[in-house]
RNA sequence: GGAGAGGUGGCCGAGUGGUCGAAGGCGCAGCAUUGGAAAUGCUGUGUACUCUUACGGGUACCGAGGGUUCGAAUCCCUCCCUCUCCGCCA
């Protein structure tokens, strides 16, 4: 959510933004007349509740002044009717608006147009070729899209075997890892109430994304950021406190309406898969350098695992409505014969947290909107790299240094038979 | 699923029609005291919106929404949530 002083001190700013960001259907002038009309309205309104609130009080010794109130009450009712219509109207367009961008955010409509910031890693030469995780999955045994289909959807699939152990024992690595690094490990809900979903911007945004549960007020989610961030929706935080760092492996639902035929092949866009995610919630002068972070944190992950990657600085087009600024971490798929990418890194500024009334106070009294930023650590995805990448002419997989004391074993081989 | 209890400020907890934005306590901040600290004493300390150049006003908020009344934390209705016990179950 934007903050309705910027859009009465400055709405050039606003409108700039929109069109910078292709928002067309939120009609600034007439936000801003609503908007003038409701604050003269409350005027009004309020004027009218003082006098009836000082008549009251004379009515114990003034019976007349009962009779004026009464006459007071008709067109008090009627104006707070009208008030509180305006204001639903006024913050459901506020709603839409999307958040501001950092000044170092790429031109562009899509991620053709990101930008590149820095490659990493030597890509392994084969003298075969490199199999897909899709194909390597089947060879092993150890993806099974075809009963996920069966008993699920398409778009769910079983890890099986040694892959549910490899993708276990990296979930279990990147957690620890991070909670080296000072982040608190949660295991969180898996579905949240609307109120949940409209706080951290996934709603209006993305509302075709959410598997809606019949008959309550819960939908599944779509990512731990969901309800890690409305975690401490309401609260002031103590400023000397901050940053917290917070981590989480969940299941992550997505309907991916809209996105079939789109990078469908093998395990990399699916209806559910984990995820362990890295949150934020810092002073709003201290987001640029945690944001810095939580990307040195996922190349950090990515080094360890030695899989050669990439980030972008992702460009406007390709940047959701809350972000201000995000990076993506592009891994290298050798079966695949690209980059793809497996972590997006997002700094929401206040946007999450002016929604949600997650703020901060400080020694002196002083409080502020704190900033929130959200970051994949490892994700299935991942898991897809580990094979691609480290996969011998038999389809034999290497298992990474860093995780073969979680999974006990060093490789994935075929079955001989 | 059955039965009961309860939702008040950062926390605990009083408060059954006006003097209640709300006693008291805890916590927190400042001051005093001290060599320093603890203890003690004094003072202050909710949030949001809005008006005002400022000082400072006003309005709203005691789970949510409606109702009664000149006036509601307090009375009435509806809903939501939390907790406890029993049953069932991972």
């Amino acid at each position: 959510m934007i903050d309705i002083k910027v859009l009465r001190n400055n709405p050039e700013k606003i409108k700039t933004n929109c069109i910078k960001r292709s928002v067309t259907h939120v009609d600034i002038d007439k936000l801003l007349e609503m908007d003038s009309h409701y604050l003269q309205l409350l005027n009004d309104v309020e004027g009218i509740r003082a006098k009836r609130n000082q008549l009251s009080k004379e009515c114990q010794t003034n019976p007349e002044a009962r009779e004026v109130v009464k006459g007071l009450k008709q067109e008090l009712s009627d104006k707070e009717v009208t008030l509180s219509e305006l204001k639903v109207q006024i913050e459901q367009q506020m709603s839409w608006l999307p958040n501001f961008l950092s000044s170092d955010v790429p031109e562009g409509n899509d991620d053709a147009d990101n930008e590149e910031l820095k490659i990493w890693g030597d890509k392994a030469v084969y003298d075969f070729d490199p199999l897909d995780h899709q194909e390597l999955g089947e060879k092993l045994d150890i993806i099974d899209a075809k009963r996920g289909a069966k008993v699920a959807q398409s778009g769910f699939y079983f890890w099986k075997g040694k892959g549910a152990q490899l993708a276990s024992a990296l979930f279990f690595w990147a957690q620890q890892e991070l909670v080296k690094k000072g982040f608190t490990l949660f295991i969180a809900p898996c579905a949240a109430k609307e109120k949940t979903l409209y706080g951290t911007g996934y709603l209006p945004f993305f509302a075709d994304q959410t598997y809606q549960l019949e008959n309550e007020d819960l939908a599944l989610i779509g990512t731990s950021e969901q309800v890690m961030v409305a975690y401490h929706g309401d609260e002031i935080l103590t400023a000397e406190t901050l940053p917290l760092c917070y981590t989480a492996n969940t299941p992550c639902f997505r309907t991916e309406a809209g996105s079939y035929g789109k990078e469908t092949r093998g395990i990399f866009r699916v209806h559910q898969f984990q995820k362990v995610e890295q949150i934020v919630f810092c002073l709003p002068e201290e987001s640029e350098r945690y944001h810095e972070m939580c990307l040195e944190n996922e190349e950090y992950l990515l080094q360890q695992l030695n899989i050669p990657y990439r980030v972008v600085n992702v460009c406007v087009g390709d940047l959701g409505a809350p972000g201000y600024k995000k990076y993506d971490v592009d891994a290298y798929f050798p079966g695949f014969g690209n980059y793809r990418e497996v972590c997006s890194n997002t700094n929401l500024t206040d946007f999450q947290a002016r929604r949600l009334g997650v703020r901060y106070q400080q020694n002196n009294g002083k409080k502020g909107i704190v900033h929130t930023i959200s970051a994949t650590a490892v994700t299935d995805r991942v898991v897809c790299a580990i094979m691609e990448n480290f996969q011998e002419a038999d389809g034999t997989i290497i298992v990474p240094n860093v995780l073969r004391p979680f999974t006990g074993f060093d490789c994935i081989s075929p079955k001989s038979q």
